[in-house]
DNA sequence: GATATTAACGGACCGCAGTCCGCTTGTCAA
DNA sequence: TTGACAAGCGGACTGCGGTCCGTTAATATC
């Protein structure tokens, strides 16, 4: 069975449906960008407020929130490029894999990984798009979210397919439960309150794994 | 080996350090208390802000926020009760499942799924504790949330010791591991955008939990 | 090139969490 | 009873995320 990994890519940076931005409004886009970036890498996410961007970039507050509803969706756009690079990493990585005959749950342990490590590169950015949508009932969930959830439960398939895991496994939660730790919130919990060290999460991550392996 | 489980039971109700309360001080934090129990009844917590709080207790916004230095400690104080009532049923129900001999592994799945009704039944409250101290470093994490984890890291050293699991495992992480899936935010996310049901988590972790037992 | 249309623009504005500080009052010792 | 003082108190204030809406200007059509 093959598995769903085409690199979604829709994030929004040009929003692409509807006519295209007016060019002042695309150079603004890009304007707003640079300056987010790098006020954000000077003093961190969590300490530069909008109102500051905006000001920094010489435009209104009104025209950053027409450019991005908000700082998750800034921040979104922001963390768009490195992840489609980590997407494609991980594609390539699997292809590798695959005609290596690597069993899948392997590919999985490797996966979760290289996830591990992207996230932990980008805990601001993503704490600040996870804070996003409380409320908002569905799309609380952001799309980097559902290809890493996709991914995984890819592989999981795949080692049912591959007799490595029971068939009456419950897939969809399981990828939701080996996610969870990887919550930025949940992880900075880890490294910070409870001191885990990356290394420390990456072995406990791969037992877990083996463990549903039997 | 004796697991570590003394009722915690140092929410911060009454200070309890210092000298007591003054009367006034004393009444007007019952009188906050309630005042937040009914709001939070009839509108919600999220949508009930502590200005209202204030208002509708008869006091000024100052006054609050000397009684509990932000929302979450507020929401805390609101659980306190209900938390202790659920800490002191589940040793209850430790003493008799020890004396009935049951595996510490069928102990821990059990109380993982008490303690997902629990979290079920106070998300919003929850939600509100967890969403404070992202910046804190330390106390950062909740005092239930350490309970928990102690909890669950005492039967997983029981199960160790039981032979039920290896004793080259993490159990540090694995207990964190665990409990990520029931953070309220993430399992919030769950059960609204991924559509899991309480009793697919159960049985999700469940799984998860035998499959660390050899 | 003139004109209409439609999006972009900017900044005043709102609501909320949390802080500050001058005033008031309970408590305890004399 | 009184007086001193720490603790309690209230509400104006700040900072931030996000919204609104009157004005401006880029494009499309003639």
């Amino acid at each position: 069975m093959k598995r769903d990994m085409i690199n979604l890519n829709l994030i929004q940076n040009p929003p692409s449906q509807g006519r295209p931005e007016r060019r002042d409004a695309a150079e603004n886009r890009q304007l707003i960008l640079e300056t987010a970036d790098r006020l954000f890498a000077a003093r961190g996410v969590q300490d530069v407020c909008m109102a500051e961007i905006a000001k920094e970039a010489g435009i209104g507050k009104g025209t950053l929130y027409r450019r991005f509803a908000n700082k998750g969706e800034l921040c979104l756009s922001l963390l768009d490029e490195d992840y489609q690079l980590f997407q494609n990493q991980q594609l390539a990585r699997f292809q590798e894999q695959m005609q290596a005959q690597l069993s899948p749950i392997e590919q999985l342990i490797g996966f979760l990984t290289q996830l591990l490590y992207f996230i932990n590169d980008h805990v601001d950015l993503l704490n600040e798009i996870e804070q996003v949508g409380l409320d908002d009932a569905s799309a609380n969930v952001s799309i980097p979210h559902w290809w890493n959830h996709l991914t995984i439960r890819g592989l999981l398939q795949s080692a049912v397919n591959h007799g490595e895991i029971s068939p009456d496994a419950d897939l969809e939660y399981i990828a939701g439960a080996l996610l969870a730790p990887l919550d930025s919130r949940i992880l900075r919990l880890h490294l910070t309150a409870h001191g885990f060290t990356l290394d420390q999460i990456a072995a406990g991550q791969e037992s877990l794994v083996r463990g549903l392996a039997r």
